[in-house]
RNA sequence: GGGCGAUUAGCUCAGUUGGCUAGAGCACCUGCCUUACAAGCAGGGGGUCACUGGUUCGAGUCCAGUAUUGCCCA
């Protein structure tokens, strides 16, 4: 790496990506404590364990591009890192996505080949594409310590989940009961009501008529679930609804099987609503159940876990529900028990991953007992110990925690932490117990069976932040170094899911909440606005973006096959990691979703090939100029910086606050910006360009300026490393082997560089004001230039009427500003036929006999007369509002005063300059 | 029905404790292939800050209401 690398034009990321991944990672540079430095805190992230099943999608990119960017600037500011990686089990999608593969292939079931046999089965799916999604995220950059990987079905985490339960269960707080639970016949298993979603649906209300059982009539009930009759228990009445008041006691017959069932009073019925008298299924309805509670009913199950009829539904067992509701409904229109039909949109819940509407079931379930949980997970963020970012997501989690129930966790499917009970077949006792028991702990038989359930997913998602480092060994070394840990990075998605429940589990069993901050970054939506999704082909894939290739993908989501005519086809040669990061940063602004489209990218690429392109310049340059290894501001002082440098120098130092103010309150896009505002503006646009001539001017200036530039890249690519690794890492490299010495060894890495802290010495609060009023010189003349159609070429004789000293930076001027000659004189007289400016309260005259665009310069200066007199109007009218200067802070009454006057010299400026042209 | 957001340039979004002529990127117009970069440079046009009131010397910013829209909960 000695020879002056030939550097292409343009920045191809691909060449370089992988190669500089695999350094770094070879290196050890992405494991637990790397570049920490003594003293310094630990800070930890652990990662929100992408499903094991999953591939990367925008949401991902955007999630572990804020992780990566966070953890990458705490360890280059030497604190003790460790960004904890790993996936998880993901029950339910993992079980189906290996039943599916078995189905494929057309050879044993998951039921012919047995429980065991499996789950080895999924052990070797995951062996063989459980790795795909985290390569994936190497794709992206994510400095994870790989080497600590973790999957929430090891063993390590499996014991933890063990202990965990057995402890809640010691406690009294995991039980097993027969409840009412949300039922998904097609998955055949209870699902918690978190994985409930509710969706608006077109349905119908039926009226059925039951006749009471003394041939005294008849009571007509309402419902949207007809064949739940079968289930019926009793009808309710409202106690004060004179219309029923006769029929509370009584009973009434179920048509078709003839059975009795009481009429009963009770508040759940109201008589505003429908005829007032509902048909109570305690096992088939949550309501109904309560009711059923209240009023000692029986619980009647009426369907099978498959979601067909049961034996109680005389000739429609093994039916469907929905078919049996079909059937149903023509017999009893038949048999004159239907009185009417009424359409209504109803909410009915669905099933999360199947999308079938879950069916409300009575059956024996293991569950959390969450009250005492959750009213100390609320006091961490009232007492302020976990703190959401934005703020508002910390009602959402408290109101979660405050009206939260008893949560479900055992499911009826075979991937997952088996549930470590164990039943007796003589006494019914039930032995919970971290290690397997050979008998019952009640009788002693030996003849015991472990519980065939397995816990929800988040029942060890909920450990994940302490399991992964070691719990329940609490003396394990990382456990104790990284936990808790700090920033938990996710989406508003999962705060019930498991944000809630991590800081529950983790109060429970180490008394610390897991994290100290929780930062909620907005959703991925598609151009149109409309949520990125699988089922809706409106997703982006990320992996596309970096790498290329060619996709097709619905904006506004492909809902009906009609949709296909809005499907867009996208082709790229991939915008390279950086880029996307840099993308997704520089839109992640506080609280907002990111509105998405392929195109997007571009933007990303082209700064990042603007930055390849500075550092190409540089070495270009530097190829034949040895500077030290690494120049130090110091360097920088020692050769007499001037304004230019001491201006640049100032404004790296307010970067720098920027960007380190930014990132330390989550402010994402603020970071960006800053970085970008200083390289593109400052460094790029200014500097630079002003480079070029030191870089012809003696030897002096030019290695003021070599050495100025150098240390401003070099800084730069500091600040913006963590926002985009690669490129940031490969120009770092390429800088050290092109100056002189050749001390940069293979061994070195930007990623492990020191943040730059801002120094209080260079910064200087005149120098800025006074570089802008500069540029503004140089802007109005470039703007008379351009507004005379003149070839940016053209070198041009200003004249400036001013008697501000301006020596120190005439040869800034005239080189910005492409002059060639430069009169400062506050007496100078204008020159004949030429335009004028007034910027700044200095006059700027051009001669340009014969080719003055009248119009051009006229209405470009009436122009600004106008504006100017209307903002000289505002201020006085300020200024002569008494209630103003009586009422507002004096040095803005000052202030105010200050800028009106000089409005109006400026006004008077150009009214003189018109006059004087006109005259000419 | 309840809660939380959003509404600023053609598009996507910034805008801190209320205070100069409300900013950026993209798109657009003009001129430039100037030996870092046309994925670029220089210059320019473009906004009744959703609407109606209120507080204030002063409101994009604070308060109340209205409209449109999104998400979550029931």
């Amino acid at each position: 790496m000695n020879d002056t690398p030939e550097l292409p034009k343009a920045y191809e990321a691909s060449t370089h990506e992988n190669d500089i991944y695999q350094r770094w990672e070879n290196a050890g540079c992405f494991k637990a404590g790397a570049g920490a430095v003594d003293g310094k805190p630990s800070y930890t992230i652990a990662i929100p364990p992408p499903n094991v099943t999953g591939v990367l999608h925008m949401g991902h990119a955007l999630n572990n591009t804020l992780q990566d960017t966070l953890i990458r600037w705490r360890r280059m500011q030497g604190h003790n890192t460790l960004w904890q990686p790993g996936t998880d089990h993901a029950g339910i999608a993992t079980q189906s996505v290996v039943a599916k593969q078995l189905d494929s292939e057309g050879g044993p079931s998951r039921e012919e080949m047995g429980r065991d046999a499996f789950i080895d089965r999924i052990w070797d799916w995951k062996e063989e594409y459980g790795s795909s999604i985290v390569n994936q995220l190497r794709k992206l950059g994510s400095s994870c310590d790989w080497s600590r990987e973790r999957f929430t079905m090891d063993d390590g985490l499996s014991q933890a989940v063990r202990n965990n339960f057995v402890k809640l269960y010691e406690d009294g707080l995991i039980y097993r009961g027969t409840r009412m639970v949300n039922w998904s016949p097609a998955l055949q298993t209870a699902l918690s009501n978190d994985e409930v979603e509710t969706e608006d649906i077109p349905g119908h209300m039926w009226k059925m008529r039951y006749p009471l059982s003394d041939g005294s009539g008849f009571i007509d009930v309402e419902t949207t679930r007809p064949e739940t009759f079968f289930g019926d228990s009793a009808v309710a009445v409202n106690p004060n609804d004179p219309r029923y008041k006769d029929s509370i006691g009584k009973t009434v017959t179920l048509p078709i099987i003839n059975r009795d069932i009481p009429v009963i009073g009770d508040e759940h019925a109201d008589p505003e609503k429908g005829t007032g008298a509902v048909k109570i299924t305690p096992a088939h309805d949550p309501n109904d159940y309560e009711v059923g509670k209240r009023n000692d009913l029986p619980l009647i199950v009426i369907m099978n876990k498959d979601g067909t009829m049961n034996e109680k539904c005389a000739h429609f067992a093994g039916m469907d529900r929905f078919e049996c509701r079909k059937q149903l409904l023509k017999e009893i229109e038949a048999s004159g028990v239907l009185q009417g039909t009424t359409d209504i949109t109803h909410a009915v819940g669905h099933c999360y991953r199947s999308h079938v509407p879950v069916e409300p079931m009575v059956t024996e379930q293991w569950f959390v007992n969450m009250k005492p949980l959750a009213d100390r997970a609320l006091k961490e963020t009232t007492e302020g110990r976990v703190n959401f970012h934005p703020d508002r997501w910390t009602k959402v989690y408290s109101k979660w925690l405050e009206e939260v129930q008893d949560w479900c966790i055992s499911r009826q499917i075979w991937w997952g932490h088996r549930i470590p009970a164990w039943h007796c077949p003589s006494c019914n006792h039930i032995t919970v117990s971290e290690t397997d028991p050979t008998c019952c702990g009640g009788c002693g038989n030996e003849n015991i069976k472990q519980e065939d359930d397995v816990l929800d997913t988040w029942f060890s998602s909920a450990l994940w932040p302490f399991s992964t480092l070691g719990w329940p060994d609490t003396n394990d070394e990382f456990l104790k170094t990284y936990f808790p840990t700090n920033t938990l990075v996710t989406d508003r998605g999962i705060i019930y899911f498991w944000v809630a429940r991590m800081v529950m589990m983790s109060l429970f069993n180490l008394d610390i909440p897991p994290f100290s901050d929780v930062y909620i970054h907005g959703t991925v939506l598609d151009e149109k606005g409309v949520k990125m999704s699988k089922s809706l082909k409106n997703g982006i894939d990320p992996l596309l973006m970096i790498e290329g290739g060619s996709m097709n993908f619905c904006p506004g989501g492909w809902r009906t096959p009609k949709d296909d005519k809005k499907v867009k086809h996208f082709e790229c040669d991939g915008y390279g990691a950086d880029a996307v990061r840099y993308t997704v940063l520089d839109m992640t602004t506080e609280g907002q979703d990111l509105k998405l489209s392929p195109q997007r990218f571009e933007g990303g690429r082209n700064f990042v090939n603007k930055v390849f392109n500075a550092g190409r310049f540089l070495i270009m340059n530097l190829s034949e100029r040895p500077l030290p290894h690494t120049v130090s501001i110091k360097d920088v002082l020692a050769l007499n910086p001037q304004f230019e440098e001491r201006w640049l120098l100032d404004r790296l130092q307010t970067a720098i606050t920027e960007c380190t103010n930014a990132l330390e309150r989550f402010r994402f896009s603020e970071y960006a910006n800053a970085a970008y505002r200083f390289f593109r503006d400052d460094l790029c646009d200014w500097y630079l360009e002003w480079a070029k001539h030191q870089f012809q001017a003696d030897e002096s200036k030019a290695n003021l300026a070599a050495h100025t530039l150098s240390y401003a890249l070099e800084q730069v690519l500091r600040l913006l490393h963590p926002g985009m690794p690669f490129i940031t890492e490969y120009l770092w490299q390429q800088l050290q082997t092109t100056v002189g010495g050749s001390v940069w060894t293979d061994e070195q890495f930007l990623m492990l560089q020191e943040w730059p802290t801002s120094n209080l010495d260079v910064q200087n609060a005149e120098l800025a004001p006074r570089m802008e009023h500069v540029q503004n010189v140089v802007s109005a003349i470039r703007n008379i230039r351009s507004g005379q159609g003149l070839p940016d070429k053209t070198q041009l004789e200003v004249t400036l009427i001013t008697d501000e000293n301006l020596d120190d930076v005439r040869d800034f001027i005239c080189d910005r500003a492409n002059l060639s000659s430069l009169t400062i004189d506050k007496d100078a007289v204008k020159p004949a036929a030429s335009v004028s400016d007034v910027v700044d309260n200095i006059v700027i005259h051009i001669p340009l006999a014969g080719v003055i665009d009248l119009e051009a310069f006229r209405t470009g200066i009436e122009k600004q007369i106008s504006a100017k007199e209307k903002a000289a109007a505002g201020k006085r009218g300020r200024l002569s509002n008494e209630k103003y200067v009586n009422n507002a802070p004096a040095d803005k009454v000052q202030e105010t005063r200050d800028m009106l006057a000089d409005d109006e010299a400026e006004v008077e400026k150009l009214k003189a300059t018109l006059a004087e042209f006109s005259l000419s």
